[in-house]
This record gives structure tokens, C-alpha cells and sequence, in this order.
DNA sequence: TGCCAGGAGTCTA
DNA sequence: ACTCCTGGCA
């Protein structure tokens, strides 16, 4: 859980960021946090034992997505439970029994969709799941560890050993641990938000100018951590105040018992201190040294052996093991991919990967001949659902493998895959049906067709089996398509690399696909998703058809990171910007000046066209500039550098309510304090009051080079335009480091120039 | 009256 | 996870 309330005090120093920036870095990621969201997706199947693996499909997703935009991931898993927190592991464990428990029941019931939110609940990911997610990144070439204990202290590790840039995480403990770069909300767009280390000075809220870690630590401590129950009414503002008035924890809890307003059990400062040991020296594996280490070495004084909350130890060969993946962290056993069906039936489920094809009671081709037949009608049904095939990863080729495209479920539909499933050795398919609605159809489809499609696959690859994928993909939770999802699909090698991961449309008929697209929840959200593409955009030139626009991207393959993406068809921004770091730099830096051009003048016609649209943005007024832009910019070519923001931004904006002119004014000289306070900002003088002062202080050296001005650019277009508040782009500039370059400086002027005009 | 913590309710993914 | 409301406190 992390701090409660830690992230929203920092809120003041939140960087709207995207991933595109990182081009060229590694990022430290958390393994289990992708796990877990991939298996909620999947949570009947996993609370019915049923075999799945939407799960890895998930993750890879997201793995593939950070390919895209050239950033590699070191994806951390989570190890044994420490000592300090098996009482609350125990808790969480019971609770989810009992959530699986009211689920299962509920789904018996008849009541599918209650049953989902509580199996939900039920979520467990073991070490087994991550074990699978491992086979999968080990095709990919993708770093990883197992911690030894936790991935919070691990990923901090990793990060103050270099080994990775940053670390992406929504748990706030890592700024606890000490991690200095922490992007947080990252969206399926590759939009997120940076919290560093080097800002904690400007946070507004509270002010930690001076503070040490230690200090900080106490505060999150005192109100409330994993390791220790906070003491009830005292939150993170009051903690502060309490550090800061009485330094040590020592006096700070001496006060409190002599103030007598708060019960403090007798062994708390035993706690506290043990909960801060925990924090500081909690046991990792170094990669570099292949063995255990603490996070923070100890001091010379401190016995290890008094300090079993910190982990127990691990012998070398054991931590080896664990840290690849090899062995149960937990149980210290090894941890056997099953080929054959095995005694679970997740593991069996898992076992695909790793072993060959699993034996049906049917041949499963046959299975989906019937389905396809009947679903052939499903093309036409909506699009929103990605499915992606469960199993699909499963196979070391999967990425080649023609990818199925999600569609959500129309009732009648379902009504005749579940007869198919009927045949199938399910019985609770059967039943539930009639009641549901579409979720739990698609549960029941999910668990079956997962299981057998992934045989198909290995099998053959023939169209019958695209069919079958497109009703598992229903089975996914009905919700609009991203653009992960869509990266998925980019995975079909057939020769359909060309369309866009967002769009699926090339399996399914053509008709159906066409259908599909109209169905779709929004298609401005799918626009949305192109102009997010990066270099898409740029190289179409113009804004084509949302279809063109989909060719362009490409998946990366999986074997070789970074390299890939700039490689691939799409140079991204973030590419061109961090060019400098990595190694890709060579391939990425001829490319983009020629497309960097080329989108400067796509921006500018874009902006000029749209002025409507621009406006409507600015009277929004609210969102950060940048999002502003990226939705005044309807032509691609605007949203060639802002990509990522578009999407998310454009519907933010129309969900937020309008400022008022008050609230703007506030929020402007909130911004503008904020750039005072830090650091001065080297941009230029024109997009020195857009940049952000966040932007400013921390300044990675990578983002130093930011070639993709346009989007700061854009933002003071937009001031300007929404007369009402120019300051507020100010507070917005989020990209200050890419005005600094100096090619984009000049574009940046043209277009200032021109949306002014426009606007005049 | 304002601040803070905590709970309830709601929405999203 | 976020917002809104309530109660306690100064």
C-alpha cells in the first residue's frame, strides 16, 4: 500500500511526463504490479483454477510498449515476505480467501459481474505466475530479478547502482526507500507522471526544503507504513510537524505520550526504529556481485543476526536462483514448469511456455471450427474488447503469430460460444449464461478458449484459429481499446505488421473490421492513439486515415530492446531526445532530424487549420498546456511529438470542469512560485515561461536535449489563445528541456508567430 | 473558522 | 484512486 497520502502531498512537484522521454534509459519496473493488473483481467479464471494466461499477455504488453518508445524495462519481482510484514501478509491472504470464497459464490449465483469485483479482490500473484512472465522476458531479451524480499528495496537498488534510470512504480514506499526518480500513473499511452527526489525542495504543501531522507523517512513512518501501523490521527501533515518541530523520533514520541492525545502502544520507538532499519537496509540481490547485499551497507556496529525484520539471510547459490526466476522465493523451491497437465492447473496452464503442447480431450481445431462459424456475425460486434490471447505468449513465436482481435460480445454471440463451451468439460459455463451479461460470458469463454486456443496455436496457425481469438479477446474486460491492446496485435507477424497495434482490424474480415471501428467506444480515442504514435506521424506527413496511420507503428521485436524501436518504422521523439545516451543513438539521430523537420511543418498546418479547436481547448484552461495543444492539434502531425499527451490529456480536459477564472489565477501563481523557488531555467527566454520550474529542476541530463519542442511550442501558441490566462502555459511547460533545443527553438517561434496570428 | 484525519461514495481501469 | 463530507481539534 505504500504511504497513504504521500503521493497526492507531493502533487506539487508531479511531472507530467511520457515515456517517450526515457528513450535510450532503463527503467526499473515492478513486476508484480503489471502481474496483478494483468490477472484481474483474467480473476474468474484464476479463482476457478481454470488455465490463463492473460496475465503475461499483460505484462508483455507493457513490455512491448516501452520497446516502442525505446525505453528498457528491468522488470523486478517481488520475493519472499519479510518478517515485518507477515502479519500483514497473513491478513491480506485471508481476506483474499475470503473475497475468492464471496466470489465464487456470487458466480454460482448467477451473479457474474459482483462476482468479478470480488474475485478481484481475490487476486493472488505467486511466483509461479511470475515464473511465466519470466519465460516470456527471457524470449524477449528483457532484464529482470526476483528480489530476494521486497522490489521496492531492489528497484532502489538497481537505481543507486545505475543499473537502471529510474523506477516505475504507483507505490509510494519507494520514495521511503530513497528512489530519486519515481514515474508514477503510467497509462497504456505511455503518459506518467515523474516525482524526483530533486523536488522535494518545491513541494508546496508542506515544506521539506533541507530535509534529509532520514527526516522524510520519520514522517512516512509516523504516519503510517508497511512496516509499522501509524498512530491514529496523526497523518503525513502531521507527522511532518512533528519531525520538524521535534527532530528525533525519540522526542517526538515523548511528546506525544506527554501529550497524552494518542494512544502509543510501549513498544513503538522498538518499532519505529525497526521499520526504519527495514527501509534502509533490507536485503537485495546485486546483479553486478551476483549475491545478497544490503540495500544500505550496515554500520560496522549493527549484528545482522539481531535484525531478522530485515530478511534472513540468503545463501549465494539460493539468491542466484531466485534472482533468475529458478526458485520459489518463498518456499525455497524449485519451481517446475509443467509440460504435461499438472496437479494445478495453473501451473498446467503456464506449462505451455516451457513445454510442449498440453494434450485435449478434443482436438481443438475442430472446437473452433464451430466457433468460428458463429462468430463470424461477432466481427460486427464492437471493437472496444481487446482480447488478447492468453496463451498466445505461451508460444516462443507468439509475437510472430497473427494477433486475434478483441471484440466485444454481443449477447446473442455469446449465447453461441457458450454452447460451444458447453461441449467443453466446463459445467459452470453452461448455467451462469442466461443471467449475465456480458462479463460473464466472457469469463466462462475466457477460460475455455484460452485453454484450447493456445493448443491450436501451437498446433497450426490457420484462420480458424484468428476466429477462436476473436471471442477470447471479448473475453477481456469490455473496455475501450488502448493502445496496449493495440500493440498486442502489432505482434501478428503474418504480414499485417503494417496495420496499427491499435487497430486490429486486419484479422478480422474486413467488413467485420470496418464495423468493428464504428463500434468502437470513441473513435476519437483511436485518433487519439495515432496521434500518440510518435514518428507515425511525422513520416505520414499528412494526416491520413486513421488505417495508414496504424502501418506505421510497428512492434519492436522482442529480442533486441531499445535498439528495435528506433530502428522501427516510428522514430520515436523520446528517441531523438535521448539520442545522446544510448546506444541507438547513431540509428535514432540521422532519422530524426529529417522527420523532425517534416513535423515542424506538419505542426504548424495542423495548428493553423484547427483554430476552432484550439479555442475550445483554451477555454478548458484547466489541463496543462500541453494537453491543450495536443487536442487543438487534430492533424497528426501535431501529435507527432505530443503523442502520448494527447490521448490522455484530450479526455481529461473535458472531464475536468472549466476553471474559473479565480482557480486559473491560482493556478497560475502557483506556478509561477514554483518557478521561482526553483532553480532558473536555461530555455529560451519565450519558452522559458512555459517550461514547467519543475522541469527545471530536475534536469536529467538526457532530457537536456529535447528535440521535441513543438509540443512546448504548441502550449505557447495556446496561451496566448486562451488570453485568459497566459501564465498558466507557464506553470503547463512541462517540456521546458526540448525548447532548449536549438532546432526547435526556431520551429517554436514560426509557430508561435502563427498561432498568434491566427488567434489575433 | 480553518486544518486535519478518516470514512463514505463514486468512478475508472 | 479520487472527491466529498464529517468530526475532532485549536
Amino acid at each position: 500500500m505504500g504511504i497513504s497520502g504521500l503521493l497526492p502531498l507531493l502533487k506539487s512537484i508531479h511531472r507530467p511526463t511520457e515515456l517517450k522521454k526515457y528513450a535510450g534509459e532503463t527503467l526499473g519496473v515492478d513486476g508484480y504490479g503489471w502481474l496483478h493488473r494483468g490477472a484481474v483481467a483474467c480473476a474468474i479464471e484464476l479463482a476457478q483454477g481454470k488455465p490463463t494466461r492473460k496475465y503475461v499477455d499483460f505484462a508483455m504488453h507493457r513490455v512491448r510498449m516501452f520497446k516502442y518508445f525505446g525505453v528498457t524495462p528491468y522488470v523486478v519481482f517481488d520475493g519472499d515476505f519479510l518478517p515485518s510484514k507477515a502479519k500483514t501478509e497473513a491478513a491480506r491472504s485471508k481476506r483474499r480467501e475470503e473475497s475468492k470464497r464471496i466470489g465464487l459464490e456470487l458466480l454460482r449465483a448467477g451473479k457474474p459481474s459482483q462476482a468479478y469485483s470480488e474475485l478481484q479482490k481475490a487476486i493472488d500473484v505467486t511466483p509461479e505466475m511470475a515464473r511465466h512472465l519470466i519465460e516470456e522476458l527471457k524470449k524477449a531479451d528483457v532484464p529482470y530479478v526476483v528480489a530476494p524480499y521486497e522490489a521496492d528495496a531492489q528497484l532502489v537498488y538497481l537505481e543507486r547502482q545505475g543499473l537502471i534510470s529510474g523506477i516505475v512504480s504507483e507505490d509510494s514506499d519507494l520514495l521511503v526507500f530513497g528512489a530519486k526518480r519515481l514515474l508514477t500513473k503510467l497509462d497504456q499511452h505511455g503518459q506518467c507522471v515523474e516525482i524526483n527526489r530533486r523536488d522535494f525542495c518545491a513541494v508546496r504543501e508542506i515544506s521539506l526544503t533541507g530535509w534529509t531522507d532520514r527526516e522524510f523517512r520519520h514522517m512516512a513512518i509516523l504516519s503510517g507504513c508497511d512496516y509499522l501501523d501509524g498512530v491514529s490521527n496523526i497523518g503525513l501533515k502531521t507527522a511532518y510537524r512533528l519531525v520538524r518541530k521535534h527532530k528525533t523520533p525519540e522526542r517526538i514520541i515523548k511528546m506525544l505520550r506527554f501529550d497524552g492525545k494518542h494512544q502509543i502502544p510501549d513498544s513503538y520507538l522498538e518499532d519505529f526504529k525497526q521499520a526504519e532499519l527495514t527501509f534502509l537496509h533490507q536485503r537485495v540481490f546485486c546483479p553486478k556481485k551476483q549475491d545478497i547485499v544490503f540495500l544500505t551497507e550496515l554500520d560496522p556496529s549493527s549484528n545482522p543476526d539481531e535484525m531478522r525484520f530485515i530478511g534472513a539471510p540468503v545463501e549465494t547459490e539460493l539468491a542466484r536462483s531466485i534472482a533468475i526466476g529458478d526458485v520459489n522465493p518463498i518456499t525455497k523451491e524449485r519451481i517446475v514448469v509443467p509440460r504435461s497437465p499438472g496437479k494445478r492447473r495453473i501451473s498446467q496452464a503456464l506449462a505451455p511456455a516451457s513445454g510442449p503442447p498440453r494434450t485435449l480431450g478434443k482436438p481443438i481445431s475442430e472446437y473452433f471450427k464451430d466457433r468460428s462459424d458463429r462468430r463470424i456475425p461477432l466481427g460486427e460486434m464492437d471493437p472496444n474488447c481487446f482480447a488478447v490471447d492468453p496463451n498466445h505468449n505461451s508460444s516462443t513465436t507468439a509475437e510472430e503469430r497473427p494477433r486475434p482481435i478483441v471484440f466485444p460480445l454481443p449477447r446473442p454471440y455469446v449465447e453461441g460460444a457458450e454452447e460451444a463451451l458447453e461441449s467443453t468439460p466446463r459445467p459452470y459455463t453452461s448455467n451462469a449464461r442466461p443471467l449475465r451479461r456480458k462479463t460473464e460470458p466472457i469469463s466462462k469463454l475466457l477460460g475455455l478458449d484460452v485453454f484450447e486456443s493456445s493448443e491450436n496455436r501451437r498446433r497450426t496457425t490457420g484462420p480458424v484459429i484468428q476466429v477462436y481469438q476473436d471471442p477470447t479477446a471479448s473475453s477481456r474486460p469490455p473496455k475501450k481499446a488502448r493502445l496496449c491492446d493495440e500493440q498486442t496485435f502489432d505482434e501478428s507477424a503474418d504480414g499485417t505488421p503494417e496495420k496499427s497495434k491499435f487497430f486490429s482490424s486486419t484479422k478480422p474480415n474486413k467488413s467485420a473490421k470496418k464495423k468493428a471501428d464504428k463500434l468502437l467506444m470513441s473513435d476519437d480515442s483511436i485518433e487519439e492513439a495515432f496521434r500518440s504514435l510518435p514518428d507515425h506521424s511525422w513520416r505520414s506527413e499528412k494526416p491520413p486515415k486513421p488505417t495508414d496511420d496504424i502501418v506505421i507503428f510497428h512492434e519492436p521485436s522482442p529480442k533486441k530492446q531499445t535498439d528495435e524501436v528506433p530502428a522501427a518504422e516510428s522514430p520515436i521523439e523520446g528517441c531523438e531526445d535521448h539520442a545522446e545516451h544510448e546506444v541507438e543513438v547513431p540509428a535514432s539521430s540521422p532519422t530524426q532530424q529529417g522527420p523532425a523537420k517534416e513535423c515542424n511543418d506538419d505542426s504548424r498546418s495542423a495548428s493553423m487549420t484547427p483554430l476552432g479547436e484550439l479555442l475550445k481547448e483554451f477555454s478548458y484552461g484547466t489541463g496543462h498546456a500541453r494537453t491543450r495543444v495536443i487536442h487543438g492539434l487534430p492533424t497528426p502531425a501535431s501529435s507527432i511529438q505530443q503523442t502520448a499527451t494527447p490521448k490522455c490529456t484530450g479526455p481529461r480536459n473535458t472531464q475536468t470542469p472549466m476553471p474559473t477564472p479565480l482557480q486559473r489565477i491560482g493556478a497560475r501563481a502557483l506556478q509561477r512560485d514554483r518557478f521561482q523557488s526553483t532553480p532558473p531555467t536555461p530555455g529560451i527566454v519565450s519558452s522559458g515561461d512555459r517550461s514547467n520550474k519543475f522541469d527545471s529542476l530536475p534536469v536529467n541530463p538526457a532530457f537536456v536535449p529535447l528535440p521535441r519542442v513543438d509540443v512546448e511550442e504548441v502550449e505557447a501558441l495556446n496561451k496566448p489563445l486562451g488570453s485568459e490566462d497566459q501564465i498558466i502555459p507557464d506553470s503547463d511547460g512541462e517540456d521546458d528541456d526540448d525548447v532548449g533545443d536549438e532546432p526547435m527553438s526556431s520551429s517554436a517561434v514560426r509557430r508561435l508567430n502563427l498561432t498568434k496570428f491566427l488567434y489575433s
